[in-house]
DNA sequence: AGAAGGACCAGTGGTCCGTA
DNA sequence: AGAAGGACCAGTGGTCCGTA
């Protein structure tokens, strides 16, 4: 029943903790709520992974734990509530609301246009200051996010689902067919994700491959960097398409996908 | 007589060291000359200062020494090359040469312009490669710049004289005016440099303040990075500017200079 | 198997301070 | 004392991989 709420009324994938608003100093202007068991981090005897120099760390770890340090000794579960990640995303229309333990896509971009305002945020206080003054979501905006409430946005949640965000900004239209024919198809997220990439690199192609370009040129979407992979895959099909015209001389090079696409791992 | 040259032949500050060149792999344009000298980095034994962590370096160090390992084991000079820097700046006028073991200001100018040109190099490199491309002088740039030869460019002193180089930009009479001033004065570099603040503040004024908007608009002087202390001290003059203007209503503010600088350190 | 995200790491921006 | 620059450090962009 709590789950049903979640994209209707406050846009949150998780609703099963006991929600404990925090206003904060920073200028909160009051975009989500605050979970202090998302924050609880399982504490310290959790080995570093992977070749860490081993540095018999002792550190001191006065960030901005002020108020929670209730007790525990056991490694898992505090108090009870267990660790709680968001809802994992599922393939949905335009519109439609996901069912049970799930978020759909709509609440996918709304994410984005949070971490936007975020930004936002951060840039007036940055002018206010006279300090440095981001133009892209950064580390410091996801930290500003968290500080304010927001902890269900994370860097790489962000990241990965980028490019996903960006067809929904610049061919809304295509975005949403894509997402019918998914869903229709009962393809999981990771293919949907997957199936994003090609018409981002035809867009690319109908501007001359400069994929940093139409970022840039689009103002929702000009705040966040451009991903790797995508970056990769418009250099590799360019590339392509300038050995194509190279064979048959005076060909016009259309954008359409269908051209010489070997190898590229879609 | 070899000092004399240093700026009308090859625009180079030292000019002891037996020249040895290379023509790199990377597409080296040819601007400056490489100091196999300067490379020699004295060697490791050289401990860390400061609390550095006490790792116990065995590092292998395979950067890009490939030829040049030809033996040692003194601390100090190598093969009796003493180490070498570049001559410090004196204040000249426009279009003088400085004399004795010294360079002029128009050379300093000149290095932010060679920097550029590398910078301009990466940029071409990396589009030709699909990667992402530096708007910005980046360590990046600095690392090519020594690749190439240009030993003599590093990051601390193109960041020390910035915003030098901006007023050298943005009003090329005022800087003119002021060096022949602090040269009549015979100031020092040091002097001459903090009074490059002060015109570069009056003009971030006349723009509402935005010197991250001044230095944008300008193309030779936008891809440097705003000084911290420039950023500072304008953030500090409007705060006195919006103050004074709330006391006197109404009062027209002006950009002179003249007005509130109390306390700033200039 | 599919997915969310804590935590890591190489290389950055910034500049201090041992050096000449 | 004045100045050049090697080397350091906190915090970044990027994403792997132990986790649920």
């Amino acid at each position: 029943a709590l789950d049903a709420l979640s994209q209707e009324d406050d846009w949150t994938g998780l609703s099963e903790e006991p929600v404990q608003q925090h206003t904060d100093a920073a200028g909160n202007n009051g975009v989500g709520g605050y979970w202090e068991a998302g924050q609880g981090k399982m504490k310290k005897p959790q080995q570093r992974r992977r070749k860490k120099q081993m540095v018999t760390s002792v550190e001191t770890d006065d960030d901005m734990n002020e108020g929670d340090d209730d007790d525990d000794g056991n490694g898992g579960a505090v108090l009870g509530i267990e660790r709680q990640r968001e809802h994992p995303f599922i393939v949905t229309e335009p519109g439609e609301v996901a069912r049970g333990k799930k978020n759909g896509l709509d609440y996918l971009f709304h994410l984005y246009e949070q971490c936007r305002e975020f930004l936002v945020q951060v840039q007036t206080i940055a002018k206010d200051r006279g300090e440095k003054c981001p133009t892209k979501v950064t580390n410091q905006v996801f930290r500003y996010a968290k500080k304010s409430g927001a902890s269900y946005i994370n860097k790489p949640k962000m990241r990965h689902y980028v490019h996903c965000y960006a067809l929904h900004c610049l061919d809304e239209e295509a975005s949403n067919a894509l997402r019918r024919a998914f869903k229709e198809r009962g393809e999981n997220v990771g293919s949907w994700r997957q199936a994003c990439y090609k018409p981002l690199v035809n867009i690319a192609c109908g501007h001359g491959w400069d994929i940093d370009a139409v970022f840039n040129a689009h103002p929702r979407l000009s705040i966040w960097y451009v991903p790797t992979k995508l970056r990769q895959l418009c250099h590799l099909e360019r590339n392509n398409a300038v050995a194509a015209a190279s064979v048959i001389v005076g060909n016009g090079i259309s954008c359409t996908g269908s051209s010489a696409s070997g190898g590229m791992g879609f």
